[in-house]
DNA sequence: ACATCCTTTGCAATCGATTGACAAGCTAAT
DNA sequence: ATTAGCTTGTCAATCGATTGCAAAGGATGT
């Protein structure tokens, strides 16, 4: 038999239909008899009741959904944000369950406009991007006016909205100073794609150090296309043209960092005696590689845990805590430096 | 100044709010002369008029959103399967976009059952499952009482529901062959976990052919914990102690042979010459290796485009087409055997 | 005994879009 | 001239849950 709709059971227990809807609901259940409220949860058990979550976003007003972006569902380190924000957003006892509505940019301006609109139809309740590029700027503020807009991991100059950030600079100054402490007098850097934030901040925090310290970087910066292992991999003949040659290199990610060694491993070359190699965000496989990767363990935990406390206290309306201080990265030693 | 709603629209435009909506319909479009549509359509625009998709989908009783559910947002092949349904189910032209809820079950069955309830509260059109293992099968069968469920990538031979599969099992024997063809007398598995069919087939089909061509595997099969690198790093040791020694080893996927490679990379042995590697997949990693991975290419595009297809083939009440055929995987011979 | 308050429940409006039934106006056909 | 048929648009019901308001009934206080 077809499951009921409130009305039938309703009917069927002879009461009103709001009666069932407070007695089911969370925070209205004290207001009708605990006699009552009992008879009609049990109804609504044995009868498989199942809310219409439509329904009652439409009357409500709120979908209890939000809408995240993510540049590319294949990095690990946004996963891994996304998971401990889902996490931590249905952790709640009281609150209700919030269907997050998940979906790729691909670094696509037009995909994420797209993608900002078809939330904003569905009525969420808030977004949050970690996919912020300079080019989405306007289609964010935009959106910013209806919804709460937490933006994570990439930041926006541009924009002042809540967000949930690593501090980059410092995780870049931090493998600078490791580097000088080990006695690199010449460094390279492997950079990501220009699109975000993210990396130039790297860059600036690792170029800063590098400059204090008398340490020499080449000329010409080099950048991978893509913040993947394969782009990292293309990358090495430029980095062993450059002269003098370097003898660290950072990537700016893990990716890359695989990439890279894989690259100098199919040369001959030792890993860290001829050439050192550092990446950023500590992914699985960094432990993995039979020379595990030195690399700047990102804070996932903490940019997760806050980006998740933004959303909770936007969409209550409590009053939204004022600038976020970014969290800072752990360098995590291992034998590739 | 706030969007408005269909309702204010109307009475801007002096017209009713049956034919605004008739206007912006796709199907429905033709009721309304031409003129009154340009019409309707140019306010809608300059108005920044957003349909409330909250609405729609109670009064339709559909929500233009599937569920998707996979066991781990990490993995490259799962993720790029769902790629390709949600490119093939957004292509359609005159179909309206369907908005995909994806969530991960970790391969827990209170997961999928927690978000299958989710699903169909929110009154989800269809639900793919990529996740299905045994535990799941009373679940599914009951969601799919309720609304189209298609299972993709993981079969589940007790419930015969709309598949989009890989023959794995064939995926299997095409590895052993190969094996044979190099010579291999003796060789090994490394399988991964027991909870889906997946694993199982690919042993199957592997294990049948080596007793064919009277190719030697060790008694007892060697497990890894789960398909992650890390997980089948640990499995080597395993697979020195069987004796005789193997010659090559087939990983139930890619993740696994990665972890494979580095132990022995570790141990100082050459690939292929001590010991040959084939994995699974074909995930990108496999290519940037410094010996690049010979693997199974998963039929990807196949499976997604053809799980898209019978999502819409069931949303539509078309004809559900019959027991579908599984899509043949193909051995892409690399340097590491 | 009467006013007052509290608890519990029902009534009815509402959220915003969709759609079947129907009416008005117009053209074409017999 | 009348009927049939088509186009275009309106009316009103509907999807299923939520919630402000009010009423009924009971308990308490004076």
């Amino acid at each position: 038999m077809r499951r009921p709709s409130m009305k039938e059971l309703a009917e069927r227990l002879g009461v009103d239909r709001s009666t069932i809807s407070r007695a089911l609901s969370e925070d209205k259940a004290h207001l009708v008899a605990p006699e009552t409220r009992e008879k009609v949860r049990k109804m609504a058990v044995d009868s498989g009741y199942r809310p219409d979550l439509t329904a009652a976003a439409l009357r409500r007003g709120r979908s209890q959904t939000v809408g995240v972006l993510v540049p590319d569902l294949e990095n690990e380190t946004f996963i891994n944000v996304i998971r401990t924000i889902i996490g931590s957003l249905n952790s709640g006892d009281g609150t209700p369950a919030t269907t997050p509505l998940i979906a790729e940019t691909q670094d696509r301006p037009s995909a994420a406009q797209r993608l900002i609109e078809t939330y904003l139809s569905r009525r969420v309740d808030a977004i949050i991007s970690l996919a912020s590029t300079e080019a989405d700027e306007e289609i964010l503020a935009e959106a910013a006016r209806e919804v709460p807009v937490i933006l994570a991991v990439r930041s926006l100059a541009a924009l002042s909205l809540p967000s949930a950030l690593c501090d980059d600079r410092e995780g870049g100054a931090i493998v600078a100073r490791y580097f000088a402490e080990r006695g690199h007098k010449t460094v390279c850097q492997v950079r990501g794609p220009l699109l975000a934030t993210t990396f130039n901040n790297r860059a600036q925090g690792f170029s800063a150090v590098c400059a204090e310290k008398g340490i020499k970087e080449p000329p010409e910066a080099i950048h991978a296309e893509h913040a993947t292992s394969a782009a990292g991999k293309k990358t090495l003949d430029a980095v062993l043209q450059t002269s003098p040659r370097p003898t660290a290199i950072f990537a700016h990610n893990d990716a890359l960092a695989i990439g890279l060694i894989e690259a100098i491993r199919e040369r001959g070359l030792r890993i860290p005696e001829d050439i050192a190699v550092a990446g950023f965000n500590d992914i699985k496989m960094a432990q993995v590689l039979a020379t595990p990767l030195t690399t700047v363990a990102y804070p996932i935990e903490e940019v997760g845990e806050h980006a998740a406390q933004l959303v909770r206290s936007l969409i209550t309306g409590d009053p939204a805590p004022g600038q976020s201080v970014p969290f800072i990265p752990k360098l995590v030693i291992r034998r590739t430096t």
